[in-house]
DNA sequence: AACTTGGCCAACCGCCAGGTG
DNA sequence: GCACCTGGCGGTTGGCCAAGT
């Protein structure tokens, strides 16, 4: 048995909003605020509206400088480094972009710059298929949510591309593997069979994995138990040089990416300042030199090349894909109900430039 | 000129968690 | 502890428009 809905919906007018409408809205938040109660407001305001919609239309159109289009190249990096560290938490984005809204974001993405992206992932992938040793595509399709996978491929995109020589491509340079990247780099192996530099390179044949490790890695992580191995932290876990802390606690929320957190809004700033302007510098010319197209060498292949594996597939099982990228030995999770700000710097946009920092300089 | 295709974006939908009685 | 209400979120849809055929 479902939810009654928030509003009588054979009463409430669909579709765009008229001038008169929005005006009505405007005028009466503008004076009186929204009292505190969306779902009143319409009633009030004398609106055939859901109580939902006006509070959309508020937040995404009506509200005092919101700015729409005409995303700076500066906002295209920020979107694209906070969706590679935190994927599509398209509010906390949003926070770090005044005027910008987190629907207009989330367009912006997935419109625009995930096709710049990854726009090519297509066309690698047809050439894959000959070479995926008859692995269903269907069993790859689900396996692996796609945000977790781009967050992947463009790091790993970023690696590469900043250093051939670099800890990411130098397999001497490379800690004990996890089993799940054991089994990855055996899958991609016999399905790309040498076609896929990147992801061989970033996830080399060890021998130093045993089979009891495998089957422990591989388990759900649904407890919030870390994945302990320094290559899986690709993007978390780095500690912050200032000890600072750029998102401010301020109530709670389901998610603790979500309303949990305020982010200051100089909180890029600050990590600019304090993890120096030569990382940003290297982070900047990275998403300059892919935001245009000017590098781009090996582009891994669709979601179904690393989707076969088991682990991947429990990983998927779990509602907060954020745990896989984990390496921290806390037993602390930064699944939605246990979250700390302070607790997870590596979620913070500066554990995200460090983590570059550490890519590059390896 | 007519039709098709694809991109863009505003708006809707359903889910979830916190608050409240 | 429970049920209900509301706010907030990310995912998805549908309409409009421009480009291509």
């Amino acid at each position: 048995m479902g939810r009654a809905p928030c509003c009588d919906k054979a009463n409430v007018k669909k579709g765009p909003w008229s001038p008169e409408e929005d005006a009505a809205l405007k005028a009466y938040i503008e004076k009186n605020g929204t009292g505190g109660n969306w779902i009143a407001l319409p009633q009030k305001i004398g609106l055939k509206r859901c109580g939902k919609s006006c509070r959309l239309r508020w937040l995404n159109y009506l509200r005092p400088n919101i700015k729409h289009g005409g995303f700076t190249e500066e906002e295209d990096n920020i979107i694209c480094s906070l969706y590679i560290s935190i994927g599509s938490r398209w509010s906390i984005i949003a926070a770090q972009l005044p005027g910008r809204t987190d629907n207009d974001i989330k367009n912006y993405w997935n419109t625009r710059l995930k096709k710049k992206l990854l726009g090519r992932r297509k066309q690698s992938n047809l050439s894959a298929k000959d070479t995926n040793n008859g692995i269903e595509e269907n069993s790859y399709s689900n396996a692996l949510s796609s945000s977790a996978l781009e967050r992947l491929q463009l790091h790993m995109q970023l690696q590469s591309l900043q250093n051939p020589f670099s800890f990411y491509n130098n397999p001497a340079l490379w800690p004990k593997l996890h089993p799940f990247q054991e089994k990855m780099i055996q899958s991609l192996q016999s399905l790309n069979d040498g076609s896929s530099p990147v992801m061989q390179n970033a996830l080399p044949n060890s021998p130093h994995v045993e089979q009891g490790q495998k089957d422990e890695f591989c388990k759900p992580q649904h407890d919030g138990a870390k994945i302990n191995n320094p290559q899986v932290h690709l993007l978390e876990n780095i500690p912050l040089s200032n000890g600072g802390v750029p998102f401010v606690a301020s109530g709670s929320s389901k998610n603790p990416m979500h309303s949990s957190l305020a982010p200051r809004s100089e909180a890029i700033h600050e990590q600019t300042n304090s993890v120096g302007f030569q990382q940003l510098g290297a982070l900047q010319t990275e998403l300059d030199d892919i935001l245009n197209n000017r590098i781009m060498g090996y582009v891994p292949h669709e979601d179904h090349d690393m989707a076969g594996f088991d682990c991947f597939r429990e990983m998927n099982s779990s509602k907060d894909s954020l745990i896989w990228w984990s390496n921290d030995s806390d037993t602390k999770s930064v699944s939605s109900n246990s979250w700390d700000s302070s607790a997870t710097p590596a979620l913070l946009p500066q554990g995200m430039f460090q983590d570059y920092e550490l890519g590059y300089s390896l």
